[in-house]
This record gives C-alpha cells, structure tokens and sequence, in this order.
RNA sequence: GGAGAGUUGGCAGAGUGGUAAUGCACCGGACUCGAAAUCCGGCGAACCUAUUUUAUGAUAGGCGCGCAGGUUCAAAUCCUGUACUCUCCUCCA
C-alpha cells in the first residue's frame, strides 16, 4: 500500500509513474477526492468529540456532586446523533478511498525500464554456455516419463490437470535440489523456517495477493472460516514480521524456507500445458529480508546474487532480467527474474523472481522497527525464490540429458542422492 | 467435540457506567572518585487529524483496554457476535 501522503504531495508524480503500470489519472484524482472529504469530516467529528468529552467530564462532576445535568445531557444528546452521522458518512468515505488505495501497486523504481509488459524487460547479464550437444534436446516431460520418474497421466487421473507424481529418482532429485538450496541458504546467513501452508485473510492481505488477487489461489473454508492456501512461502514468511517493532540492531532479518506452493492458475489456460513449468502446486524454496529503508537496495543485489549462486553451482545456464514497469509484480518495486536456459524449448524460463518491495507490504502488515532515536519506522520488505524446485528439476533433466536418455546428476547433488551419478532407467526405481 | 477461566502500556497488574491506579523497567537529576543502593523528577503502546516548523520537532485534539457491532449524555466496565490463549474432560498423528 502506497502512503497517502505522499500521493497527495504530489499527485502528478504518482500518476506518471503508475501510468505505465495500468493506473488512470482519473483514479488518483478520485482517491484524492476522497482523502479531502475524509479529511473535512475528521475535522468535524474530532471537535465534536471534543465537546462531548468536555462536556461529559462537567456531567460527572455534577452527578457526583448530586447537582441536576438534564440540560447537559439533552444537549449532548444532539451532539451524539451529530457525531454518529458524520461517523457514518466518514465510513463511507473511508471504504471509497481504500478501495482505491489498496489496489494502487509499487512506484517502480526510477532504474527500472518504462514499459507495458514482458517485451520491455531488459536483460542484465547471461552467465554459463548453452549445452551445444550432438542431438536434438528432448522435453524434460518425455525425458522424465520414459524414465519411469515423472507421471502425470496417473496424477491427472487422481488430482486434475497440471499435478504430477515424482517416482524414484525423480522424488529423490527433487529432495536433493530443494536439500542443496536450503543449506546454501543457511550459509548465507538466512534461517531456516518451517511456516504454515494456509493463512488467514489478514495474512494475505498483508502481502498484498488480497484483495486483487482471489481468483488466483485456492481457498478451503470451514465452517465460515477461510483459509488459503499459500502461493508461494513469501506470505507466511514476510507475515511472520507483522505487527512487531523490530530493533534497529537486529536487522536485518534473513528467512528461508522450503514450501508447497498452491496456484489455480486463472487465466493461464493453453500455456505450458505439458510438464513442469506450471502446476497447480510445486515446491519452492523462498528467501524473506527485512531491512532498513537505506539498505534494501543492497540486499536486493545479495539476494538475487544468493539465488544466482544455486544455479551456478548446479552449472545450470541462465540469465537475469530486470522487469519492466508493466511486468513487475504488484508490490514489488524492483524486481530481477532469474531465467534458466531449457535447451528443448529453445529459452529462458523464469526460475526465480527477486523483488524489493520498500514499504509496499510493511505498511500492511505493520513491519517495523524502532531507530536509533527511538522512532519507529516501516522497514523494508523483499523476497526472492532460491529456486523454484519443480522447475529447477525440469531444467537439470533438459540441460543434464544424454543421447541414451540417461540423465547425469550435476556434482553438487551427488552427495544428495546417495552417490548416484546418473539416472538410467535401470536404477530410476 | 464438552466445561470453565482469561485477553489492559516493554513486563507485572488494579479497575463492574463518569473517561485507564500502582510496581518493575526506562530516561533525567541529586548523592558518589565511579557504581550500586537511596532520594527527587519525568516518561505509558501504536495510529490519525489540525496548526506550526521544516528537516530528524513542537502544540492541541481524536482514537486507544483482543477484534467487530450495540445500548448510553458518557463504555475497559453493560449487551450481542467473533478470534485467540490457558485449565480440565474427550479424542488423536
């Protein structure tokens, strides 16, 4: 959530920078229409409560003092049914104008290329080869299904499109990348958590997936009481800071854990139908920060740099994009995406999306820490995946496969998977 | 699932209709070579608004006793709903 404040210091400002992020002027202007009337009615209802505060005080030292205060009362009579009316149209106003506020996204920061979508990303870096091998690249789902490791026609069967079973091999590999990615992690200074898989509503607002984006994930409601399941680990993660006053020396903060993550996938129908690439629930492992304001940009670069690093061990090639004002996601001020090379489909897919996202969520979720002067701020929040696991799997079967369909475990995963160097169809049980 | 108790400032803890005691902690001062102890004084979350100043503030006011409503001139206090915590019973990986 954007300040109030600043949008109306300088409203023309804002709507340039959301302009490209599908924000009409028209909607500042009416948000700010509001934030006056809103502001007009405190006005008027804070004195009267005034009054009647005042007043009441005189009340009760007349009743103790046993003296008559009927004309006090009736007159303060008016002045409630004055004060619930304004209260009500002040509800009303106050629900118009967050309607607005809350589903105003990030200001991009000012490095980050203007434009409408993923065309006016630019990319920053390449790092590693791309595998040139002797033979057509296969798709990591036939690669997968022909090794008996990957079954989605059972899983189908049993869940729905877009769910997969991992068999043997494939469930070992996918333990043993998602191991390796914790333990880096924890090298690098974050600590490991084990969060809960479904939040309340709070918590998602929080965030900010809710209110905008409900159509996107799944929500299981018992008796009246709903709870989501969790997206991605960025929303238990990032709310575990919620409603705390952190100390200054104490940040910044590292998390990291290893979830299920649940997507309905609206929208996306056609795309990416066979494989890995988009399910219905996948593991991931996240990375949370919190920080102080005038750091954040620098743990960005570190925690895009630790999500680098599992690629780079895992010799895996990649390239890393800064989003544009149009793609970047909607807390996010800054986002890099971290894409790994699938030499089957011929490109980049994302693998890891690492965001700043300043005060945006902090200001929801009340996130803040107490300064050195004793003050207390907003901290700054940010996320990142290290890595997307499924994904992950799906790139190292692409990149590590052989001419005879076997598949060579990349080095750091070796000691994950108990000594096997390469998956073959003989030991893929 | 059943029964009961509870939720108040960083912590502890009073307060059953008149506008949040008190203690500890914290800050300043005195005493001291310094500290502790003691004494004196101060500070009570977070948030919002207005005025003023612009830097990191000041002043006034509102709000605030788990949360949301209601009754009342006035609600921590009464009523309704709800979340959570604890204890006992039941059940359970």
């Amino acid at each position: 959530m954007l300040d109030i404040k600043l949008i109306r210091k300088d409203p023309e400002w804002i709507k340039n920078k959301l302009a490209s992020r599908g924000v009409t002027s028209d909607e500042i202007d009416e948000l700010l229409s509001y934030d006056t009337k809103r502001r007009e009615l405190l006005v008027k209802t804070e004195t009267l409560k005034e009054k009647r505060n005042t007043v009441s005080q005189g009340i009760a030292t007349k009743k103790r003092n046993k003296e008559d205060a009927s004309d006090e009362i009736a007159a303060m009579k008016q002045v409630g049914a004055d004060i619930k009316e304004i209260d009500t149209e002040l509800d009303d106003v106050n629900g118009k104008m967050n309607y607005i506020l809350v589903r105003l996204p990030n200001i991009p920061d000012d490095s980050v290329p203007v434009g409408p979508d993923e065309s006016t990303n630019v990319e920053i870096r390449k790092v590693g080869a791309i595998p040139t091998e002797g033979f057509k690249p296969r798709h990591h789902w036939d690669i997968g299904e022909e090794l008996g490791i990957l079954d989605f026609d059972q899983a189908t069967k049993v869940a729905g499109s877009r769910f997969v079973y991992y068999l043997g091999m494939g469930a070992r590999l996918e333990r043993a990348v998602y191991n390796f990615m914790l333990d880096e992690h924890q090298k690098e200074g974050y600590t490991e958590v084990i969060p809960p898989y479904l939040v309340n509503n709070t918590a998602m607002f929080g965030t900010s997936q809710f209110p905008k984006f409900t159509e996107d994930v799944y929500t299981v409601t018992v008796d009246e009481n709903p709870l989501t399941l969790i997206p991605t680990a960025e929303v238990p993660l990032t709310n575990y800071f919620a409603d705390k006053i952190l100390d200054e020396k104490d940040l910044p903060k590292y998390v990291t854990a290893l979830t299920p993550c649940f997507r309905s996938e609206a929208g996306s129908a056609g795309r990416d139908t066979r494989g890995l690439i988009r399910m219905h629930q996948f593991n991931k492992v996240e990375m949370v920060k919190v920080s102080k304001p005038e750091e954040s940009y620098n743990e960005l670069e570190k925690l895009t740099a630790n999500a680098e690093n599992i690629l780079q061990k895992l010799g895996l090639p990649y390239h890393v994009i800064v989003l544009s004002s149009g793609d970047a996601s909607f807390s996010s001020a800054k986002t890099y995406d971290l894409e790994v090379w699938m030499p089957a489909q011929d490109k980049y897919r994302e693998v890891s999306s690492c965001s700043n996202c300043l005060d945006f969520q902090a200001r929801r979720a009340h996130i803040r820490y107490r300064d050195a002067n004793g003050k207390t701020q907003l901290a700054h929040t940010l996320n990142g995946s290290g890595l997307a696991a499924g994904r992950t799997v799906a790139a190292i079967l692409e990149n590590y496969q052989n001419a005879d369909g076997s598949v060579t475990i990349p080095d750091v995963l070796v000691p994950y998977m108990g000594g096997v160097t390469k998956i073959t169809k003989e030991n893929a049980k």
